[in-house]
This record gives C-alpha cells, sequence and structure tokens, in this order.
DNA sequence: GTGTCACTTCGATATCCATCTAACTGATCA
DNA sequence: TGATCAGTTAGATGGATATCGAAGTGACAC
C-alpha cells in the first residue's frame, strides 16, 4: 500500500469542498479515466465552460492538493494526486 | 461484504454537498464516536449553533441519505447510514 | 515583429446557502 | 389548563462562489 499523507482538518475541508461541485469531480473522473493526466485543453473539450472558469476549477482542485500542474510551454498539464483522494477517503470512512 | 447501494449522479452529488460543510462532518463523527445514533438535543449539546442551525443541517444530511431520523416522543433520534457513507466512498475511489 | 493560441486576472453578476430571530406545532408534565 | 421543552418553519441577512466577458501575459509559428 502507497504511504498516506496526513491531512489537517483545513485541507480535509478544502477537499470536501473542491468534491462538492459536480463540475470538479467531473474533471477527476476524466483524469481518472485517462491514466490521472491530462492536458487542460482536453479537459475543457469535454465540458462546456470558458477558460476563465476552467481556470477556477483547476485552482480549487490545486490548493485542494488533489491535482497537480505542470507547465509545457504553452500547454498546461494535470495529474490526479491519488494519494490525496485515497488519504481523504480513509479518513472519512473512519467515521 | 455488505450490500452496497447504488448511487444516482444526483444523490453522489447530494452526498458530496452534504460533506463539504464542516459542521455536518462532525455532526457524522459524533454519531460514527456512539455506535452511530445520538438524539438531536445531544448533538446539539457539542455544537454552538441554534435549534433552526440545526434542523437545516439535519435535512440536508437526512436528504443526502446518510442519516435517518426517528421520533420517540418529542425527542429525535438521529441515525448515521454507513451503507450510504461506503456506497459514496466506492464511488469516489473509483476514479 | 505579427498573429495566434493557452491560459490568467479582474471585475461584475447571480445564485446558493449557513446562520439567525421570531413565531409556531406538538409532546410532556405539573 | 398552563407551562415548558424539542424541534420546525418562515423570512431576512451576509458571505461564499460559480460563472462570464474582457483585457492581459507568455509561448510558439511564420
Amino acid at each position: 500500500m502507497a504511504k498516506q499523507p496526513k491531512l489537517t482538518d483545513a485541507q480535509h475541508a478544502r477537499i470536501a469542498r473542491a468534491l462538492a461541485e459536480p463540475r470538479r469531480y467531473e474533471i477527476l473522473r476524466q483524469l481518472g479515466a485517462e491514466n490521472g493526466t491530462l492536458s487542460c485543453t482536453a479537459v475543457r473539450a469535454e465540458q462546456k465552460i470558458t477558460p476563465a472558469t476552467m481556470s477556477h476549477h483547476i485552482h480549487e482542485l490545486e490548493s485542494a492538493g488533489l491535482i497537480e500542474i505542470s507547465r509545457d510551454g504553452k500547454f498546461m498539464n494535470i495529474t490526479l494526486q491519488r494519494e490525496i483522494l485515497q488519504a481523504y477517503l480513509n479518513r472519512l470512512s473512519k467515521i
């Protein structure tokens, strides 16, 4: 089993809020369906939202730790952080 | 393994939103720490909120399916629905 | 350089929702 | 019957946030 980061209460709350938005859940699902990584453009191709809104959601997901961003020239790649998601699930399952 | 109810997209979204509020997460934790059932009054004793706000949160949790409510005279008992929570976790873990 | 493309930042709008107070319903008990 | 207690309902308020258009930045191609 992979090592599980410990989540603070604040991180937990951030993740919960990030997951509460259907659009963000959908982005994570897209990532998961593609081995965890996609370009921002590829994600946007599946969702009818403006670049501004997309940028906003990406930031929410990143600040929750659920994705990581890397830049490649003018492109942006987004990678699902499965350990963070798993840490969240573990914590919730302990209720 | 216990039987897992299937969650619709709408149920999933409702649960995610219910869990996004720290106060509601806290209520679920209280329930979990007490074998899954508590009176509404007992829950309220731990949280500094008015009855009206409490009532609101209880309804959110109930409509998400995360708790069940039963009445006993003028009292209300709240029971954690672990299968629903587990079904949500299972679905999230499949991302 | 010029243009284009990918994303960002700003500011505005609009909706959602947590919270409260106040007034109410229903149950219990003196 | 009246008083009290548990929870509800209605309505108001304030704060958070999803969304967009428009203008900006930075990379790449020509």
